[in-house]
DNA sequence: GCTGTCGTCAACCAGATGGTTGACAACAAT
DNA sequence: ATTGTTGTCAACCATCTGGTTGACGACAGC
């Protein structure tokens, strides 16, 4: 809709529903009536997330009869991650602690258990 | 200001000026009135722009006589990564394409480690 | 003391956003 | 062909957002 692509993410980001529906095709694709039973909104109202969520490139809709399943569009994800990546690296190194931002990366990355508070 | 922490982060990021104000920062502190100038709005303007992404934790103000320098809060970062990463590597294990993204990031993790003007 | 600079606060405005309700298109089923 | 289900479109409304201008507070220098 508005701005640039990298903006459309973010803003389609921005809304704790739009996070909850992408948290939901993230375990599988759905219809819409589907995606809207949890929340206390009408039907038109998550139409018009799902919308937003397609316009940022998060979400793409196909046809099966008269539902409309979405899915999720995972890599553009990356849009975003690459952004993030590029400026708190360089803001990190800044104070350097590069050295350890990259470890908490790497152990984040080997094992799933929760992160150590070594950042400070 | 409004929402959860998680939305004011994403929301903060959602404007070009200030995700320009946040690759500003990571060089380095400057004044609001230093970071106004590379843009054809107003200080008042600038000093709202800050005012949100200090809100969603991004950027700090301090004091040195009537300059109120910013500092970039790099932390606040990971807020984002954690629920970007969840929710993208749920999905993409979802296509059996796990392994392809781990091993994209960790060729990330390599290259960053020779680090600064190759990530341009 | 005045004067100038840096920044915020307040009021205002146009446009976007998130929600509603009502109408309707597309398709399935009877 | 009529009915029911699924979802979108359109209009409307309240609030938020990003910008403006004008006034003011805090501080440095004359």
């Amino acid at each position: 809709m508005t701005g640039d692509p990298l903006s459309r993410v973010f803003a389609a980001l921005a809304d704790p529903t739009r996070r909850d529906i992408v948290a939901r095709l993230s375990i599988g694709d759905a219809t819409v009536g589907h995606l809207a039973e949890p929340y206390g909104v009408s039907v038109q109202a998550v139409s018009k997330h799902l919308k937003v969520l397609e316009d940022a490139g998060l979400v793409s809709r196909s046809r099966d009869a008269q539902r409309r399943p979405c899915h999720l569009e995972a890599e553009t994800f990356e849009l975003m991650t690459k952004w993030i990546e590029r400026y708190r690296l360089q803001a990190e190194e800044r104070f350097g602690r590069l050295d350890a931002v990259l470890a908490a990366m790497d152990d984040q990355h080997t094992t799933h258990h929760h992160h150590q508070g070594a950042a400070s």
